[in-house]
DNA sequence: ATGAAAGCGCTAACAA
DNA sequence: TTGTTAGCGCTTTCAT
């Protein structure tokens, strides 16, 4: 069923049928019913691929993000719908797994749907020039930046916290406590993402206090996953036990290692304090309740918008905006016993 | 940047360029080289549109999605991808809204991908013979039927638990430790979803076991989400404490009921044991870690794509399964204390 | 092994 | 207000 089909069941031209479809307002309001009564009646629908090779020219903005399962992403793309539609264009959601390429898949969108401008939700941190060349309109990289990269300041765009910066701070809180044997749980040192930024700070933090880094503490999950972070925390406990808190790089490991620590007879927190950054639901309702850094996903989506936005019209550079953390006070911190 | 562009450039036909692209035999291995340079070096990316637009058909299976948030569709897409692609298909994915249509985004990749089946992931349950009529391929509702509708049994084929009757189980093993005082957390009476299905099985439940129903230790929440089932959780401890075990609908709903009784002082399980249904990664982790009926994610999914591809195939007509869920005890039940 | 040309379904000039 | 027609970028016969 095409258009002209359409077209002829009625006895009018095709473009009728299209001004009808497209909500021209030239059309009799008699043809306009009639042609929707045949619409509707044989279940017709528009095909996009022919509707977005024959436009030139659209007012949408796409929105690549990489990994599904994140729950912090899908309150930050709540928002940026909201905000797209306010700026008054429209959002071209695509998701692709882990292991998929962000900039491939956006510069496929920007073909496709003759985009104007790309949001990126959980990317590496690692472009090249020759990577980003790919992409003809401005684009933001949200929730990380080119830290691992060869971009320059003016070629992109980001907003994201300061990830190194606010894991020191997570860890000072808990060296506020009276914290000084204070554990790692990490994905990993060196995998060029939010952890290894993330582990950066925590060694800051203890430099800075005047406490040496002892690796033994520091524990590898090589994933973001409750399951793994539940092992690796075992691991670490096998290991030693010589420590009264535990610092980890995300809300979902914090609350996996908090069962593996009462698991080995550990309470938290008085026999181990947890601090963790990300702020999801979710670690907001389970016992004890987490104590965060929440990642503000309302104000990273409106600025990522923002910055989006002023770039597609003309008005700035590549510009980077870094966000504060806000602390989500819970039950699994105190100060250290005696 | 077209293919008639990388054509000229490399001074060969648009044909010979199409043929690279698209891995045809015959072109000499020369003009392969030389056209993928010039398609690298422009960063050149066919388009989808058009490619799709000529194309009369493919191999494609679409999988639409409903609800972004939920993790437990997160693993039943991993194993829906990994049994399609097996089957020598290639899946196309879909996410749409909670306030989306499914059919109606079903009908559009259809039309668009040309795609010979259809997978439906947390969809309606009360579809009208005019609503699957925009469909003309077969499909597959995923973890849930029609209970609502008016489809016949042919007409669609189906891959789910049976939630009316898992609810019962559920219920049941809380009557088998000795509760009588059972509450229910549920989203809502008659909503026409999983929750009204999962409602009824608490009440057979009861009943089977001479327990009359008691509808003040019914709460409804409204949503899935875990604030909403946190308030609705002290909305009822409010009005009455008079019961021994909670049933909740969901794993989710379940992880914020239990902080809500501690909140107001009551112990889980001493003080009231919870059991739920979903079997989600992230209650195995939670303190206690939460008893609940799992629903086998990979089965469903392989069941489902076997089922399509069979329709697809010719093989068979429509077909419903029911597959049933598998007690993953923890610790948030115990027997009623005196 | 390569090229020429038709046409997929639609929108948007341009005509009438 | 309505119809005619030229492509959008690509794949695919059919020639050569």
């Amino acid at each position: 069923m095409t258009i002209k089909d359409i077209a002829a069941l009625c006895g009018v031209s095709v473009s009728t049928v299209s001004r009808v479809l497209n909500n021209h307002p030239d059309v009799s309001a008699q043809v306009r019913s009639r042609v929707m009564e045949v619409v509707q009646a044989n279940h017709y629908i528009p095909s996009n691929s022919a509707r977005d090779l024959v436009r030139t020219r659209s007012d949408a903005i796409g929105l690549v993000v990489r990994g599904t399962a994140n729950p912090f992403f899908a309150e930050v793309l709540k928002t940026m719908e909201a905000k797209v539609t306010e700026a008054g264009y429209t959002m071209v959601l695509h998701q692709i797994g882990t292991c998929g390429d962000e900039l491939q898949a956006g510069a496929m969108l920007e073909r496709d749907k003759k985009l104007r401008g790309l949001l990126l939700l959980g990317g590496r941190s690692d472009y090249t020039k020759d990577d980003v060349a790919a992409l003809n309109v401005p684009f933001v990289c949200c929730t990380y930046d080119n830290s691992y990269g060869t971009l320059g300041e003016e070629e992109y765009s980001s907003v994201s916290i300061d990830d190194e910066q606010e894991a020191c701070r997570a860890v000072k809180s808990l060296i506020g406590k009276g914290h000084r044997r204070i554990a790692a749980l990490i994905s990993a040192r060196n995998d060029r993402s939010i952890s290894e930024l993330r582990y950066g700070g925590y060694r800051r933090a203890l430099k800075e206090a005047g406490i040496a880094l002892d690796e033994t503490l520091v524990e590898e999950t090589g994933s973001f996953q409750m399951p793994e972070a539940y092992e690796a925390m075992e691991r670490l406990l096998r290991r030693t036990g010589e420590f009264t808190a535990l610092f980890a790089i995300s809300d979902a490991m914090a609350v996996a290692a908090i069962k593996a620590l009462d698991d080995a007879g550990r309470r938290v927190p008085e026999d181990c304090s947890v601090m963790a950054i990300d702020g999801i639901t979710m670690s907001a309702y389970t016992l004890p309740t987490l104590s965060t850094l929440i990642q503000p996903a309302d104000q990273i989506a409106a600025e990522a918008v923002r910055i989006l936005v002023d770039r597609i019209e003309g008005r700035a550079a590549g510009r980077h905006v870094q966000v504060d953390t806000i602390l989500r006070p819970g039950r699994s911190v105190c100060v250290k016993q005696e």
